[in-house]
DNA sequence: ATGGTAGTCGCACTA
């Protein structure tokens, strides 16, 4: 059966709820991952969601920061999450499809601005996730999906200017390393690429910039992943740069992929 | 080299 999952970074599902119900009305994912949602769970606007259809879901959050919540209209199992550098912090979350596939939608940590472990705990805290991850999935079996903000732009044409972003966080090499060692410690595959091998490609822009479409100085932090046999192979992908442009938008732009799982 | 915007909770922090 067709199976689309979106990823999209919300920042704030409460004051964004009418920008996730236009996207379910105009794309209708089957599945939807948010990141960034900033809210407990009993805080989630989770009425008009169940009213257009997507009745299930599976999330954790807290107050004011991180949180990451599936919403679907087929039926999901939560399958937990893991406490990443034990801090509790709400950046994981997993299910289970109906066939067995299993989901995992990530919030992995932005990092600060010095792109220097010691000098910048936010950036270790990052690159401990990093390593953690890749222990994890080291261990991976059967047919995965990984969806989420990895805030990460791994490749040359994930950015605007590889050259002047090497040393940005979310684009130096010691990043994309370590995120090179997750896919191949998990088998996985990135999804998007597979599907748009060519080309620029971003899922976020600055809200800083004057004008983020003119200036178009995006980076690809917005990624699905999949392991496993020809099942786990998607047929289409795309990102959504319009709803960057939507009123009071989020900063990221959603991106779906379309299985036949 | 700098500052630019956005969200949440408070009067600072994260992105």
């Amino acid at each position: 059966m067709p199976l689309t999952v979106c990823t999209w970074n919300i920042n704030s599902i409460r004051l964004r709820e009418g920008l996730v119900l236009r996207l379910l009305r105009e794309h209708a994912p089957d599945i939807l991952c948010l990141q960034e949602i900033k809210s407990p769970l009993d805080k989630i606007p989770l009425a008009g969601f169940a009213e257009l259809g997507w009745r299930h879901v599976v999330a954790r959050g807290e107050k004011g920061y991180n949180g990451v919540a599936i919403l679907s209209r087929i039926p999901l199992a939560d399958a937990g999450h893991e406490d990443w550098c034990a801090r509790g912090d709400s950046r994981h979350v997993a299910a289970r499809l109906p066939d067995g596939t299993l989901l995992h939608n990530f919030y992995i940590p932005a990092g600060g601005d010095e792109p220097d472990p010691v000098a910048n705990p936010k950036f270790a805290h990052k690159l401990a996730f990093l390593d953690e991850m890749a222990a994890h999935f080291a261990a991976a079996e059967g047919p995965q999906i990984l969806t989420g903000d990895l805030n990460i732009a791994p490749r040359e044409d994930d950015v605007w200017s590889h050259r002047q972003l090497l040393n940005v966080v979310s684009h130096t090499p010691v990043e994309v390393e370590k995120l090179t060692a997750v896919m191949r410690a998990g088998g996985w595959r990135d999804v998007v690429r597979e599907l748009i091998p060519q080309g620029k490609l971003y899922s976020w822009w600055s809200y800083r910039a004057r004008d983020w479409s003119a200036s178009d100085r995006g980076r690809r932090l917005d990624h699905i992943w999949a392991r496993g046999g020809p099942e786990t192979r998607a047929r289409a992908a795309r990102i959504l740069r319009e709803a960057r442009g939507w009123e009071r938008p989020s900063d990221h732009a959603p991106v779906l992929a379309e299985f036949d799982i």
